[in-house]
DNA sequence: ACGGGTCAGCGACAAATGTCACAATGGTCG
DNA sequence: CGACCATTGTGACATTTGTCGCTGACCCGT
């Protein structure tokens, strides 16, 4: 289901501009958008679905840092596209997902003269700040238990049903740690009746 | 040392209008410019000295994010004021510091009429960006004694000095850690030439 | 129903970090 | 000097996380 760019609260003269200049892009789940290193020509603004933000270090171990979903766009975008620099993140499709590339030199352009455009940037900096900080949040104070048990609800939040479909070695790479410890504390949380597992799919026992 | 404020690339009517509406304030070593919770009324821009931004959970555990230095400003504030939020982090003065606290109001209409200032914003915002990412790395990806020793060589590079003025137990508050974990670390450091250790500092052999 | 591949479970152990108790050291101040 | 306090050092132990080897369960195609 696609959502159109009326609903996202654009005034109908910038609506009219990001069509003409947009181009539209659609993501089968699991498909890179976008990776470390890879130069930033264009922003996107998500239409429907979601994507998983991902930090990567030299060696390829990666961490998870937020989802972007209907109406965000990639603050990192905007920083790398103003300072021309490459991205520093990678970007998978956590569902099947839409979304508009509006190429970098409109950014300034609209932003002196849409004022919902100005809005929509500088709420997507603060938005994405939050999001960083959670991730900080996640990574210093908390124990893997909770991690894992936080990135199920966010996952079952993103789809609004209690079925996560996610392997334990998926789990354990975003959250870069091993195979064997997303099982082991799955279990506890399963003892906990947090949760209950199945092949492929975890069921979010919530309320 | 103050640095003025005409060493900051603003052109000469904005420094005019800085001066007039903005506001000095020293902080002596140690002073805390601001903390969760606290309303953001205007934003700081750091003329001498460096200020450690923190991030605290709701036990008071607190980890180390970045420092700021001259010529810098706290994006946090910048999202805070626009969107009229609390501060999320604490500030505190690692050195003596100097800054100018420029209220609020002015952010927007300076944006809109100084290229300069409009420059300055979003490169703090990319700036503080980049910076989170160094910590999400370092929390993520690093073991403690890298992280200590990192953490040592900013500290040091900071005042441009090869010593870090600190006890063991500051340095473990800043990583979220504990006093003894910091000795033992510290110790195996000092094994390896990295540092020699002395009673409130610490020298750093860097080459 | 059989076979191969993916996924999950499990026990044993290693490494990193956290915690506790206490000793030693150095600096300050009366 | 002697008393006191902050700082540092250290050993023993607990907890958390990482790693290895192996087993069994499930799924799918033939």
């Amino acid at each position: 289901m696609t959502t159109n760019i009326q609903s996202l609260h654009f005034e109908p003269k910038l609506v009219e501009e990001i069509e003409k200049v947009g181009v539209l892009k659609k993501l089968e789940m699991g498909a890179e958008l976008m990776r470390p290193g890879m130069p930033v020509r264009s922003i996107p603004i998500i239409l429907s679905g979601s994507l998983r933000i991902m930090r990567q270090d030299e060696g390829g171990k990666e961490t998870f840092l937020y989802f972007l979903t209907k109406g965000d766009t990639c603050a990192m975008s905007l920083t790398c596209c103003t300072a021309n620099r490459p991205s520093s993140v990678r970007a998978v499709a956590e569902d099947p997902t839409e979304l508009i590339l509006v190429p970098v030199e409109k950014l300034d352009y609209w932003m002196s003269i849409f004022p919902s455009w100005k809005t929509f940037v500088f709420q997507a900096y603060q938005r994405r700040f939050e999001d960083l900080l959670e991730a900080v949040d996640s990574l210093a104070f908390q124990k893997m238990d909770e991690r894992i048990w936080r990135l199920l609800k966010k996952k079952a939040a993103l789809q609004e049903k209690r079925y996560v479909y996610a392997t334990h070695q998926e789990l354990a790479d975003e959250l870069n740690t091993s195979r064997e410890v997303v099982t082991r504390l799955l279990k506890k949380l399963e003892g906990m009746d947090k949760i209950k597992t199945h092949r492929n799919r975890i069921e979010l026992m919530l309320k």
